[in-house]
DNA sequence: TATGAATGAGAGTTCATTCAT
DNA sequence: CATGAATGAACTCTCATTCAT
């Protein structure tokens, strides 16, 4: 890539009105349809004005730039997904492996859900990816594998945890995009997502083998 | 997304002479340093040609738009890559699951590689992903494992083994993409890797249990 | 012809405020000069926004395309016209076949005023003319011929009265046309403006016999 | 309009061989195709020259610059038209008016076949019309009329009858074209045409009447 | 004589952002 | 605070014509 000068994309002013707070939702619900009905190419601040019913000056008073708005969409995306996940891996009633299997269903499914939405976020990934702040939005999403992966392969050192989690959430990710690019239906979604699951449960039962403490079962639904 | 247009991505004259096939040579050429050095935002068919020291005219003379150069750049690396794997797939003096360690650990590296290339021309692929033929080129790209999974999962139905191939290679690709994105040491390339195959053949070895015929090994290599 | 995909073609935005009415004005009088000017083949909307004393960006913030305005213009010719004509129509001081010389006389030296922008409008009519809003404004312009034709013909039917009013209108623009190729005096007009009204009066005085009400007189001014 | 350096138009060489005379035919056929199926404005040289099978250098050899093409073209249509129209109005078994009938309905006709590419000529006609050329074979058009005007109107002088001539051929030719822009039904051409005639038949007679010479019918068919 | 690669000015249109009102 | 008119660089793509081979 080349000299990109990263755009400041932190948001311009704290809402503490009402009224602004409702304004900069207003803006991003039309931000995500105007994404997902005319897609990453045609998403254009005008465009996203227009469907909020707001003037482009306002538009401007709560967002530095256009980058800034699809920041915060993928945001609130990594957010929603965070919780998804989150409140399943903390869900001790289930088996860990259980646990994970379970996940990885749900966000192959909300994956799949709005897939033209996320799609189209994904494309427009090169204009705010580079901002620092999206960094660390990202490292959020993995704190939830923590604690799982602690309770999962206790004995290994936290390198290989990291890389497991990495690994993880990075395929989750890369390969739920993917996936969704093209229409599913439930029995594929499913199907898929068993596969996928199957895979992650090998893995980590070979992990936590090979790392001493045995897992008494691969997880199976 | 929306109703975007296809547009028709083939070559525009099929260059008879020597020095048209040098011309999209040329062309394709400083494409390339175009798309890394300034990225898929900036990659213009006018800064194209003028890197490649040609004329627009010229330019268009040999691609019908700037969809089919990122096109053909993408096959190219497609085609690069297939060969690469299937390379490696092919060779039946190593144990098919230490064949599969090596391919990942190859593929992985030659993602690393020109990853400024890489990821700009997979930024630009909303404007040649819909394109018909771009679905032909993947789906060639799959077609070196087929051979393999029938070795590794014998007695596995053809739908297994078609998941299993899909997973593993939207794993390879869309990971490697991600990996790919930060700069990365040899070392740490070689963890990831070494983690990508643990989990490959985790799975693998976990199928063909399933499936009935026992593998020896897992391929540690 | 092929399949031109006809072009959205209305306004962009109604003016609200008084400064844009203006600057619509503006764009429409430079416009017109442009056409009369330098012709339709040179009328490019970059030349209309520079004559206009307005950027490109202001000028497609009202048109949404070239073909708009040139159809602003088309109809802004065709009002006119036909409030010319509708009002000699109306006139019932005068006898009809009379009224109906006297708007030929009008029609056509209308029409060698600003020959060099009607004509290059005309040449430009590919561009518009296929637009559906184009086809309204071409019937609107016939409305006026209705009740004179109900008039002049009270005996016909109505597709003979539609006929010929097709054909009179059909002559008028055709020829009119035609003959404001060509620099004219003030006599060829005359002259050419009675011969045509000759003809018309002398078609309508025989329909009218053949449908059994006999005119009086064939308006002989 | 504008000073528009009227091109020279006039063919490169005069193809005393037999296979000039027939690459001149072979691009001619071909222009005629591209201007019928693709329209005036996607009526390129180049498209000519594929079409034609030919080298556009060829094509350069024997047409000075494209208008010359479309000039040729013109030239075409204007003889044909005019034989067609020259043998009805010489054919004396007929009635004078009888045959100005006769050739109304045939030009009519004549007019909606192959529309569109009458209608393409027509479009294009800015490109060459301008050229001292189009004025000498447009008025070659209206010889066929002089001999059969001095039959209609013997007594008329010759003003009268050249501004007859002029309006009769303008009308045919305005109105024709018109009509033709939108597809018809047999019998709507009939009907059309028969209107026409009827109009300039009525126009005749009292210009015969007025001229002194009585006509005897109005030649109705 | 025939070829067809090369040219490059110029076309229409978009869009993020600003700033006077 | 809100508005939305104004900007103009930048983009993709076309096409008549030439001229070295």
């Amino acid at each position: 890539m080349s000299e990109r000068p990263a755009p400041p994309i932190s948001q311009r002013k704290q809402p503490r009105q009402a009224r602004s707070t409702e304004l900069v939702a207003v803006i991003l619900q039309a931000a995500t349809q105007v994404l997902a009905q005319e897609g990453a190419q045609r998403f254009t601040t005008a465009r996203v004005a227009e469907k909020a019913g707001v003037s482009i000056g306002s538009l401007y008073q709560y967002f530095p730039n256009k980058a800034a708005i699809l920041f915060r969409l993928q945001t609130e995306e990594w957010r929603q997904t965070s919780d998804l996940l989150a409140g399943i891996l903390a869900d001790t009633r289930m088996a860990p492996l259980q646990r994970l299997r379970h996940l990885v269903h749900a966000f192959v499914r909300s994956e799949c859900e709005e897939a033209a939405m996320r799609v189209a976020l994904d494309d427009a990934a090169p204009l705010y990816r580079d901002a620092p702040e999206a960094h660390a939005a990202r490292e959020a999403g993995e704190g939830a594998f923590r604690l799982f992966m602690v309770e999962v392969l206790p004995n290994a050192d936290e390198a290989t945890q990291s890389l497991a989690i990495d690994l993880i959430v990075s395929t989750l990710s890369g390969v739920g995009k993917r996936f969704s690019e093209t229409p599913r239906t439930l029995i594929q979604v499913a199907e898929y997502a068993e596969a996928m699951a199957d895979m992650f449960c090998a893995y980590l039962t070979v992990l936590a083998g090979a790392g001493g403490a045995p897992l008494t079962s691969l997880g199976e639904v």
